[in-house]
RNA sequence: GGAUUGGCUUGGGCA
């Protein structure tokens, strides 16, 4: 019993929910009654895969077994009816779970929660937050709790408001860590609001919260995306002495913005650390690189790129294609980008409007009316 | 012994 829950579970997690199903099947045909961690794990594993419906019905079925239901399992089909927005079908479970005599955890409230910043009623979702701290009833807010009402606040704008919040609930209950810092500097960052980012920044370390991996890769996207590369380079080698993994968006910004301010030999120092050490670069990483090569004029190495990619089995998608085509016609190598729009189409990528427009500039510079013509039926 | 909720996501021409 227990290791059939055990196997399900992982082929639910691997995303084999047939598997897994088929397995649950085998084990009622075998007369071995499912307890209800196979029933949750279950229900959870078909949650995960957006059949609720078909979650209900096995929950139904758990019923009618007469096993009872956890608040582990209440709670899953609550974040399962989040997920799709169904929030009115959350409360009827919700009234279902305390007929039964369960009460709501802060899990529970947290999903809640979620769900209704989800559906854009932030505003509810503040009042639930409110009950959970003076209501005796409900339960006292965690870290999770606040994070989630930040992500709300913070996709509506409502920055400022965040903050109070993480720092009220810092301050008086001692609830928040370093989730909550990360969520707010990363919406702070992104709002272009730098010192008080640095200000949250300064404040998770003297509180003595140990920033995370997430925590860098949130301010290296955002100090690239403000074009502070330094401050950015700074984070990216420090999270690397602390033994933190960068991860692969992380050095693709930082490749990105590198080459945007033009230094192409640090970019590309970056990316030669990729190919030789854990952190594969991935088509993404070789178009920065591939770009910015041509832009500056090194067009032989951009090849010499190509083909490495094609050694090392990725391909080439319709970026790749649009960048080429696009730089090719700017440097009036026309005969090359018609090649590449012939391989992009014999790829199966159709040239969006970007390519076509290049191609004809490209064309129209050189007098080629019957190129041009020739595109303009292919786009027609 | 096994099952549930949170934080950033990266690349292209012309402008």
């Amino acid at each position: 019993e227990v290791t059939y829950t055990c196997l399900m579970n992982g082929l639910c997690k691997m995303g084999k929910l047939k598997e897994a199903k088929g397995l649950f099947n085998a084990m009622l045909e075998r007369g071995i009654r499912p307890d209800i961690v196979t029933f949750t794990g279950m229900i959870s594993g078909l949650c995960k895969d957006g059949k609720i419906a078909k979650a209900l019905e096995l929950f139904n079925f758990m019923l009618e077994k007469s096993e009872e239901p956890n608040n582990i399992t209440y709670n899953i089909l609550i974040n399962g009816l989040c997920k799709e927005g169904l929030l009115s079908d959350v409360f009827k479970i919700l009234e279902m779970m305390v007929e039964k005599g369960k009460k709501p955890d802060v899990v529970t409230y947290n999903m809640i929660l979620r769900g209704l910043c989800d559906i854009g009623n932030v505003n509810d979702a503040l009042k639930l937050f409110d009950l959970m701290l003076s209501n005796k009833n409900y339960v006292d807010p965690d870290a999770w709790t606040i994070s989630m009402l930040i992500r709300g606040l913070c996709r509506e704008g409502r920055l400022d408001e965040a903050a109070k919040i993480n720092s009220e609930m810092i301050e008086h209950k001692k609830v928040g860590d370093v989730v909550t810092y990360t969520a707010l500097i990363g919406a702070y960052l992104k709002e272009g609001n730098v010192e008080k980012a640095m200000e949250l920044w300064k404040e998770v370390l003297q509180l003595g919260l140990i920033p995370d991996s997430r925590t860098y890769s949130v301010m290296i996207d955002g100090f690239c995306k403000r074009n502070i590369i330094n401050i950015a380079k700074g984070l990216f080698s420090k999270m690397r002495s602390l033994g933190l993994t960068p991860t692969l968006p992380d050095y693709n910004t930082l490749m990105a913005t590198l080459c945007k301010e033009g230094s192409f030999e640090q970019a590309t120092r970056l990316f030669k650390e990729m190919v030789d050490g854990n952190i594969q670069p991935d088509v993404i990483s070789y178009n920065i690189i591939i770009d910015s090569s041509i832009k500056a004029g090194n067009i032989q190495y951009a090849n010499e790129l190509l083909n490495h990619m094609n050694r090392r089995g990725l391909t080439p998608d319709a970026f790749t294609f649009s960048m080429l085509i696009n730089r090719l016609s700017k440097l009036g190598l026309m005969e090359e980008a018609k090649s590449t729009f012939e391989r992009m189409t014999a790829c199966g990528f159709s040239p969006d409007i970007s390519v076509y427009d290049s191609l004809l500039k490209g064309f129209s510079v050189q007098g080629q009316t019957e190129e041009m013509i020739g595109l303009l039926r292919k786009m027609g």
